[in-house]
DNA sequence: CTGCAATAGCTGCCTAGGCAGTAAATGCCG
DNA sequence: CGGCATTTACTGCCTAGGCAGCTATTGCAG
């Protein structure tokens, strides 16, 4: 019990940080997709990513790993599909399911979008030695595997 | 030089942490206003958290201490005065500028709020010693601090 | 086999937030 | 003092995401 209503003071709290730190990396990746003139949005760019390194072959499967809500999904992938970058296509096994697929616009695009992404934490670790960046990793594991227990 | 498109590995990367951490916060502070019947969201508990500690007499403050935008904050405001939490005054002395305050109802509403912030960060922080908040406290600030640079 | 629960995806409706453009007020510089 | 840039707040229009409700499909228990 390190925190109690008298002691909690917002501005310097985990959660406002947690917040700021989220938000500068996702502008950095906008920056970036709009200065290298890419019609994407970071949102977009992790859904591609996402759906680029295998994890994410159904909508389904994208809202489980990122803990997303499927109607949202639905528009996400309408906006990509609409784009041209992702391929929808009625399962013939379980016709419930659609898979997911990169278009060859989409796949072409990938080797950049990874670029961006290196970018990103090279920018905002730029101070860091591979040691924070773990126990970093480590910390924030720790609380999202504490939210998911019991809440 | 930490990172390269190569090396990138988006799920055990620390955006998808910093955005899953987030999250987890963000979903049991909602959980918790819902279960004390309270009629608000997290993000609007965000701000009158923001107005009751005094950073935010007026919305360009607010806009500049959280990294928003003047007319996403133009409509919270709205929001929060419909609900009758918020109290908006077009100042005297500057009449750009419009004062806010809380009502006697978001007065009243604080010491609540502040206890579930603590009880967001007691579940989250559950099993971190002192010193591993303030680790993890200083690696934030050092990431928010490294967007703010030149990008 | 029948009925029912669970799953996948979709749709409306809501809050949330970014971007661009606007109007009023202020401040500053020549 | 007059003109102009800046600041503040606000407004459309867009993407993003949660929640509830819906249909179609599947799987499972009896």
């Amino acid at each position: 019990m390190l925190f109690n209503a008298e002691t909690y003071h917002p501005p310097e709290s985990i959660g406002f940080l947690l917040s700021r730190a989220k938000n500068a990396m996702g502008a950095f990746v906008d920056a970036e997709l709009q200065r290298r003139q890419l019609d994407l949005t970071s949102a977009q760019w992790v859904m591609l990513m996402r759906i680029a390194h295998g994890c994410g072959r159904t909508a389904a499967d994208l809202c489980r790993d990122n803990g997303y809500d499927t109607g949202s999904m639905t528009r996400m992938l309408d906006r990509l599909e609409e784009k041209g970058f992702i391929h929808r296509e009625r399962s013939t096994e379980d016709r419930r399911v659609v898979q997911l697929a990169l278009t060859d616009a989409g796949e072409a695009l990938v080797p950049v979008l990874r670029e961006i992404g290196a970018a990103a934490l090279n920018c905002h670790l730029r101070d860091f030695s591979q040691e924070e960046v773990d126990v970093l990793k480590g910390l924030l594991q720790r609380i999202v595997a504490n939210g998911s227990r019991q809440e």
